[in-house]
DNA sequence: CTTAAATTTGTGTTCGGACACGCAGATGTC
DNA sequence: GACATCTGCGTGTCCGAACACAAATTTAAG
């Protein structure tokens, strides 16, 4: 608009702060940070006056006059290891990016996944760096306690995500919530499938004694129809798998599907729904519906091609993306920040599937 | 990190790019604003040289250095009159509030979507006040034409969303992809009755040959049986209904599930499915599922209680926050934005509906 | 060849806040 | 009482870009 705007706000700076207070401007900056050597009197009027005239720094000008960098680290499994972690690594590059203008950068530690000691290695590493604040997917329970302690004898806020510890308060969670999750997919599997049948939950590669999220998954599932008064329609085994010997991983399969009266669908907790969907297509089974988790390329595949039904997803590149921006929100602009935060969890199916693949930089940010 | 950061610090600035070019930073920065009068050949080196140093300026240092404000309009229906207008409006003051940091202000034009003489109105208002930047949800198409003429005049950059229309090409469209999400509750219907039966698309309350985006959910819909081959196994009817007299409405109703043989889904293009949901309800009709479109209360109330299976959301909140992010990339920080944007179609069903309500209308929080 | 006009380029100030520096005055030490 | 030290506070520079204005240069006109 050109012209005939009304009035300019009266945005209170730290020189009309000064002046109020019969002060100078290099008085209120250390009253504002705290610096010391201010008259107690001195400093309580000027207090008095910020909060009075409801003084708000101008960011631009803070970030732009200080040298001030903002190093944050980030733990997670390596994509390498586990493709999965592709899309939270984008989102925290993404973020990274976003927030490069106000002097934040990111470092990556990435370990594999399947190894403990890599895992404490690299969080040991990243703690001598003594990072302003973390960010990571405590996937090992037992062996990160020791470093939350720390972090916090540190003052190092940390978010967690992907992976939750409720103990010793993280700044923030940014979730996935495996149990409703499961329940999602009870419904999916319901709905398509009316007459009354048997499902299989499959856990794949992973223990289930050491992966709570499977469990979770798990119930979820399972009370659903327990839920809705289901149970004695549908009968709902659950197996371990390991891909380690391909022969034996058809051998069980062979078995399960011959033993198994009337199955019709099977419920992947893990992202590996393509290797069910292969020995599907190998065996020409095209009556049993698949439901998996993960937009991994193989399960996209599959996906489009009809074997799997649906692939649940909780926008793995925004918990990447929220995580680095929760820590900015706390550290940066020293805003409140939301203890939890749950991103949707999406239905994917082929119909849907182009708008949650990352169209460059892309970002579905949840708002 | 306390020390030893290797300082890279390559960030060029415009002293650079003098100092490189043997100019002036006065110089730079006329070839930078194209305030013209640099002579050609200085211009070229001084361009060339950008390029090579891939320069970038600091926002903070120029939002900081001018007064320079944005102001924004957002035209669309007022949300006392249609319910999913809360959604949009909410993410526009949220954009708002996110961009006010760069003196970036929205005023809102909202009208009678059932009044075309009113979006006329609004849009002359605002066409009046010469905002820098419009966002609007042209939902009369014939009307808004003239108004984009003279935009496009005045070179103001417009958004669309919700309602696409391609001529007189906006800055950018965020979209609602009606055919795909036919499509996708067509993928739907089809998962939840794997046997032969009969389906009722219902338009209510709009009429078809107004609302371009009804045509095309018929025909994602219906497309999806055919590139099937579904064809001879499901019988697809498709009505118009209006609830202006609730009599004649049910008596419709009744006469087309009387006629309708094993009619087993109804799909409902608007965001009046609830009323659906009530009329099964109360004539205890319970083998009849229903798909629908928003997340609107009373199509809630329904999805809760079973009655409605699915509905079909593209991001409300997340399309009136883009439009205004669009504007802010393309007329503050000059960027480049996408001619197109789609935001993912969410399937909602009672079991994720929580994750794609605004916290404060969260029903509870699983942890 | 001079002078005015037009064009091109350089300089200096400004934005709001961070921080280094340093000056008074008070307090302490021998 | 001379000198050092500590407190409390003010001044001035800097951050990077925007922009107003002034200076330098070129071109045109007389």
């Amino acid at each position: 608009m050109k012209k005939d705007r009304p009035q300019k706000n009266t945005v209170v700076r730290i020189k009309d702060i000064a002046l109020k207070a019969d002060v100078s401007t290099g008085t209120v900056d250390r009253v504002i940070h705290n610096r010391g050597r201010v008259a107690e009197d001195v400093k309580n009027r000027v207090l008095k006056i910020i909060k009075e005239l409801n003084y708000e720094p101008n960011l631009m000008a803070r970030m732009l006059g200080s040298k001030k960098e903002y190093h944050f680290a980030a733990l997670f499994p390596d994509h390498n290891y586990d493709a999965f972690w592709t899309a939270p690594k984008s989102g925290i590059e993404k973020a990274e990016q976003d927030f490069k203008q106000y002097n934040v950068f990111v470092e990556q530690y990435v370990f594999d996944p399947q190894d403990v000691n890599d895992y404490v290695k690299k969080a040991n590493e990243l703690t001598r760096k003594k990072p302003d604040g973390i960010l990571l997917s405590p996937i090992y329970y037992k062996e990160t306690l020791s470093f939350f302690e720390k972090w916090n004898a540190d003052k190092i806020p940390f978010v967690l995500f992907n992976t939750q510890i409720a103990d010793f308060d993280p700044l923030s969670y940014i979730g996935q919530d495996s149990y409703q999750s499961g329940l999602l997919a009870a419904k999916l599997a319901h709905y398509g499938n009316p007459d009354s049948c048997s499902m299989l939950i499959a856990h794949i590669d992973e223990k289930i004694s050491n992966a709570q999220h499977l469990v979770k998954k798990e119930q979820g599932f399972r009370n659903y129809f327990a839920q809705n008064n289901l149970d004695h329609k549908y009968k709902i085994e659950s197996v371990e798998l390991t891909r380690a010997s391909q022969s034996n991983f058809i051998k069980t399969l062979d078995a399960l599907i011959e033993s198994t009266f009337d199955l019709k669908q099977i419920f992947v907790t893990t992202s590996q729904a393509y290797d069910i969907a292969k020995y599907l297509e190998q065996r020409h089974i095209n009556h049993i519906k698949l439901i998996g988790y993960d937009l991994i390329p193989p399960n996209l595949h599959y996906l489009n091609n009809g074997a799997i039904s649906f692939l649940i997803n909780q926008n793995p590149k925004g918990q990447g993306y929220w995580g680095i921006y929760q820590l900015a929100e706390h550290l940066v602009f020293k805003r409140e920040v939301p203890i939890i935060k749950y991103l949707p969890l999406d239905v994917v199916t082929k119909e849907n599937l182009n708008y949650f693949l990352d169209e460059k930089d892309q970002l579905f940010i949840e708002i």
